[in-house]
DNA sequence: TAGGCGTGGAC
DNA sequence: TGTCCAAGCCT
């Protein structure tokens, strides 16, 4: 097979089938602002087109250019990148945009290793930005490159072993020129041909010349190593109530949920059936439900606990007893910017006492 | 280098 | 229902 004829029979592919996306110019145009380009591959990291979107919608009309962003408050560019997951993206998103709005010009860095440099911005994203937005050779491997590579290549090699090699495939196949339409061009057919399960190899522009496809069972690439079981943990969230107002915590910066607001919460153990003590005095009541969320390496079971006082405590008091926060007005939890997580302990609580409000009102 | 780090959709 | 997976990065 010669390398060369991979890449022509995808770009001519691609210019027929390319998904019309909203941080993508059709192939062949000049490509887009490198901001906006910066902005969806961060956003897209381990994250689904479907999901991005509305939220590259609402981020680029709120923060039009990159100084516009590293202008944001910390909490609100937090708040609306709730839901979305991976919450580290956010804060490096910030720290970037503030990099990058402070350098000479105020403008991205055109190349990989200055790409690379910048925080949340790894090998893949660097590789994948140069391309498209600026035009350079680059070879962007992400998991539909290593799982098209690994396919059109038979690779044996379980991942994630077999990342170098893959890797260097990646690199033989990359041509010279269009690298930004070969790399999108690449994503697509992973995404909607060469896909993990039952990949449509009749509709496959590179069919002919896949060694997967020759040996009759695509769908076995690529080869992975078995993976760890997810241990289970629990824990009990408490819901501190005053006079129309919950108490929500700002997690610490780093590590799980890191800068979200949420709910003060015990420790997650995966010891069950400890009890533990309340963090504030009071008439603790146990919410009947129970909120189960699956993260990427443990599955949390969250009980529930609320406390009802006629007077509300001091700021200062509870955030020394509980750690930084703040009284949010209950009749607007939802625009407090929660983690899903923590979302859903406000929704258990809200299905437990469905007439509360009604009858907050009528007394 | 392997593990920490979210979420929701598909099957 | 549980399992897998999605345009990875950081330490």
């Amino acid at each position: 097979m010669a390398q060369r004829d991979v890449a022509a029979a995808l770009l001519a592919h691609y210019r027929c089938h390319a998904r019309l996306l909203p941080w993508r110019s059709p192939p062949g145009e000049p490509p887009p602002d490198p901001y906006r380009v910066w902005l969806s591959e961060i956003m897209l990291q381990q994250t689904t087109v479907a999901a991005v979107i509305p939220y590259y919608e609402r981020f680029l009309a709120r923060w039009p250019d990159v100084a516009a962003l590293a202008a944001a408050e910390d909490g609100d560019l937090m708040a609306a990148w709730a839901g979305l997951g991976y919450y580290a993206r956010a804060r490096n998103l910030l720290a970037c945009a503030r990099h990058v709005a402070a350098l000479p010009g105020g403008r991205f860095p055109d190349d990989e290793a200055g790409l690379r440099a910048l925080p949340g911005v790894g090998a893949y994203t660097a590789a994948a930005i140069a391309a498209i937005a600026f035009g350079r050779r680059a070879v962007v491997v992400d998991g539909n490159v290593e799982r098209v590579v690994s396919r059109l290549f038979a690779v044996e090699t379980p991942l994630p072993a077999a990342k170098a090699e893959l890797r260097m495939l990646a690199d033989r196949i990359t041509p010279e020129a269009d690298a930004g339409d070969f790399a999108q061009a690449m994503m697509d057919l992973g995404a909607t041909i060469c896909t993990p399960r039952k990949p449509a190899c009749l509709a496959c522009p590179l069919a002919e010349m896949c060694a997967a496809r020759a040996a009759g069972d695509p769908e076995r690439f690529p080869v992975k190593a078995p993976k760890k079981a997810r241990p289970e943990r629990r824990g009990t969230a408490w819901w501190i109530e005053a006079e129309g107002a919950v108490w929500l915590q700002r997690r610490p910066a780093r590590g799980l949920l890191g800068g979200m607001l949420g709910f003060p919460t015990s420790e997650w153990r995966e010891d069950h059936g400890q009890t533990v003590p309340p963090p504030w005095p009071g008439d603790w009541l146990l919410i009947e439900g129970r909120v189960r969320h699956v993260f990427t390496h443990f599955a949390l079971e969250l009980s529930v606990a609320r406390l009802f006082l006629s007077v509300t405590p001091s700021s200062a008091a509870l955030a020394k007893a509980l750690g930084d926060g703040q009284w949010w007005p209950l009749g607007r939890i939802g625009e407090a910017g929660l983690p899903t997580l923590f979302a859903r302990v406000a929704q258990a609580v809200r299905e437990e006492t469905p007439d509360e409000d009604e009858e907050r009102e009528e007394g």
